[in-house]
DNA sequence: TGTACATCAGTGAACGCGCGTTCACTGATGTAC
DNA sequence: TGTACATCAGTGAACGCGCGTTCACTGATGTAC
């Protein structure tokens, strides 16, 4: 049954929202086309309506990901206070390295959830998340107060250490524990 | 036709080996039991003589490739010269972030191939990976001359860039080599 | 504004494919005598 | 040492399953008049 461009457009909003989940929780290729029609109250029929490939759903999962966290940590950088921006930008690291972080099933950060499976992407993905890196390491740059080097530096420890301290969290929690603090001085 | 003991325990290591490098190259999900035992030169109906699943294998192979990098590393560790050992630490530094390590098809660091994936793994996989991480990061501690948490810190931004620029070796290969060259200081 | 019809988003069955795993079979090796 | 037979590693067909993708169908929406 035909029903409203609102509600294709609605449709097709969910599909992204609840595919962004899932690949950042269970990866791109574990979390299947019908699985995430599903997820977004869908059968897997009507897939191809809205994406011409899995391939497509994975590029624009990624595009969205990386929109929502660019504009979070652009508004760090720019916040007109020194220390202001400082604080807020030291509350970033905290939360990015906090147990809540480790804990989570989907990691907020999709460098933790794809960086690992990025060769084995499509090209479209793989430009996808190319761009967004670009884009976010500038903003993490500006939002440092850092020179770019020391930045680029700063950002490695955070995603290597929660990536790492994930990686043992369910076989060797007190290891992961102590990469968390060890990354947060 | 049955075979010498000899024979059936070399195939098993070259399986595993085989299984080793392609798991680094592909992930544990991509690579099959019947291209695991082509890689090795067999056919893939004998695989369960020697493996009780393929989760087995993910685990057995887990080990290989931990066994070979901590004694890598722990020979640095038990250089006595203070100064050779430092030199010889700062050398495995350099070849960890070097471009031929980001080009290489599969990672030689089973946390820069594996820690991304580790949540999604079986028990038998994580509790494997879990211990030679552990093993790992003692011996790097030895190996690094530094406390403990610095040790830790440091070891984060090797794997994190290593991650981060494989990541984008394809998509944004300027990024890339920012990335090594700003973790090598 | 009202009517007639074309459009198309969503449904669910079906497809071809590759996966992990099982199994009957083969025949050289290992072993009991 | 020689012989007879049990063992078992490797082969290749077969299984059930879930995947991405296709397709005929439905019926409310969008649109031309």
């Amino acid at each position: 049954m035909r029903i409203t461009k609102e509600r294709v457009a609605e449709n097709r909003e969910r599909v992204v929202a609840e595919a962004s989940r899932l690949f950042r929780e269970k990866g791109f290729a574990a979390v299947g086309v019908a699985e995430a029609m599903r997820a977004a109250g869908m059968t897997h029929g009507g897939f191809y309506n809205h994406f011409g490939s899995k391939e497509a759903l994975e590029a624009a999962a990624c595009d969205a990901i990386f929109d929502r966290l660019v504009t979070l940590i652009a508004a760090i950088a720019e916040i007109a206070d020194k220390t202001e921006r400082r604080e807020a930008f030291e509350a970033y690291r905290r939360r990015y390295l906090s147990g809540k972080a480790r804990d989570a099933s989907a990691p907020n950060c999709p460098m933790v959830a794809f960086a690992g499976d990025m060769t084995r992407q499509s090209e479209a993905v793989r430009v996808a998340y190319g761009k967004g890196l670009a884009a976010y390491l500038d903003a993490f740059t500006r939002a440092s107060g850092t020179e770019r080097a020391e930045a680029l530096r700063r950002f490695a420890v955070l995603a290597g250490a929660l990536t790492l301290a994930r990686s043992v969290a369910a076989s060797d929690p007190e290891l992961s524990d102590e990469i968390l603090e060890s990354a947060l001085r």
